[in-house]
DNA sequence: AAGTTACTTTTTAAAGC
DNA sequence: GCTTTAAAAAGTAACTT
């Protein structure tokens, strides 16, 4: 039997940072290419990197957001590109700015299919939220870590608002024990 | 001083006004839907509960209200899909989804998961079926819940399928349009639930 | 009927309305 | 509260072919 937390993958992790410089994003946005800008519909431009692939939302302040990359070595190296190709523009950049993981999103596998209204039924009704009409997944919220996973009937879950990678760990130990505790899982 | 007494009357106007318009609206969507008087007292009951924890900041009172009144129609046991109350609601499903999964927490009403069968007996009238295809429905509903089909369907879904699956069982077929449309599902929702319940029953149609 | 695209949920920062 | 960005999960829906 696979330890679930053999399956954990992480899919997505947003991070923040920033030049420590203020921008004229109207030129960045002329002379970066593959920039998009567009202020009357969001104040921050984007500008995606392939490899690794993200997406960076840079501001006026000089802050940055980079989301959509695969682990936090690869926020690093999308912001690092990002970092080089302002400075390309003749703009000047921190040696190396502090980059905070604002976020984590994971997936995971419990292996088995999954009673989702007994689920619900056991875990509480005031502790959880399954609205199967809106969304097929069950939210379930922790404590600690504070995390929140949703659960599907497929066994698969979604790990998401934890900081460190650990944190998914910790949160599918716990969901584990607490399914095999009510005897819901198996 | 008298300003500020005039102010306070004004304010107990308006919060009057509010709560009327509100309970009046819950009415006439009430009306609409055809519940009964129990349910709209009972979200009567979760409009104000809301009020006096002050839920309402920050959101409109038609969508409270149309939230309560979903709430209630559920806790009477005789649920209407978010599809059917925004048809009465000038509040979008979506809104009227959000608000209720709000005050639903906020209030701790503790509900539970929509039973399907809970919408064989309207959908069946509605589709002028007899009572056998309802039981046959109903069996079908509560034996491949009980397989682990349910985990995250949509109740309507769910239902629209099993009546479909019974219409043709007790030969009184139904198309899939005509069951899509009394539940507000598309045919391919019908198809996808249909073909995994026959499988779960062993029947092969 | 199949296939594609897109929307539902959760999380998180950023600046501005 | 909203706007934008990314990503997974599974269900539902609206298109086109």
């Amino acid at each position: 039997m696979t330890d679930p937390k053999e399956t954990i993958n992480i899919e997505n992790v947003v991070a923040s940072t920033g030049i420590g410089q203020e921008l004229d994003l109207q030129s960045v946005a002329m002379d970066l290419e593959g920039a998009d800008y567009d202020p009357e519909q969001f104040p921050g431009l984007v500008y995606r990197t392939q490899e690794p692939k993200s997406a960076a939302l840079i501001f006026r302040s000089g802050k940055i957001v980079c989301t959509g990359a695969k682990s936090t070595d690869d926020v690093h190296e999308s912001l690092r590109i990002v970092f080089d190709k302002l400075r390309d523009l003749d703009i000047q950049v921190e040696e190396d700015p502090e980059i905070v993981v604002q976020n984590i999103v994971t997936s995971a596998d419990l292996g088995r299919q999954l009673n989702l209204n007994a689920i619900a039924i056991g875990l509480g009704l005031e502790n959880i939220e399954y609205e199967p009409e809106q969304f097929p997944g069950l939210v379930y919220r922790l404590d600690e870590p504070e995390v929140v996973a949703l659960l599907f009937g497929s066994g698969k879950l979604v790990i998401t608002g934890g900081k460190r990678p650990k944190d998914a760990e910790e949160a599918v130990d716990k969901i584990v024990s607490r399914l095999e505790d009510l005897g819901l899982l198996e | 001083r008298l300003r500020k007494w005039q102010e306070r009357i004004r304010t107990k106007d308006a919060g009057e006004r509010n709560l009327q318009f509100a309970l009046s609206e819950i009415d006439r969507m009430a009306s609409a839907l055809g519940v009964p008087r129990s349910v709209r007292e009972v979200a009567s009951v979760i409009y104000r509960r809301a009020l006096k924890e002050d839920l309402i900041r920050g959101r409109s009172i038609e969508g409270v209200a149309t939230s309560a009144l979903y709430a209630a129609c559920r806790k009477e046991g005789i649920p209407r899909s978010l599809e059917e109350i925004s048809e009465v609601s000038r509040v979008e499903r979506k809104e009227i989804g959000r608000t209720y999964r709000y005050i639903s927490q906020e209030l701790g009403l503790e509900m539970k998961p929509v039973d399907p069968k809970k919408y064989v007996p309207r959908f069946c009238s509605e589709l002028k079926l007899s009572e056998e295809v309802q039981s046959k429905a109903n069996e079908i509903i509560e034996t491949t819940a009980e397989k682990g089909l349910l985990s995250g369907k949509s109740p309507t879904g769910y239902a629209a399928a099993a009546i479909y699956a019974a219409s043709l069982l007790c030969n009184e077929k139904k198309t899939q349009r005509e069951v899509a449309d009394v539940a507000q599902v598309t045919e391919v929702t019908i198809r996808n639930r249909y073909q995994e319940q026959i499988e779960a029953m062993g029947i092969h149609g």
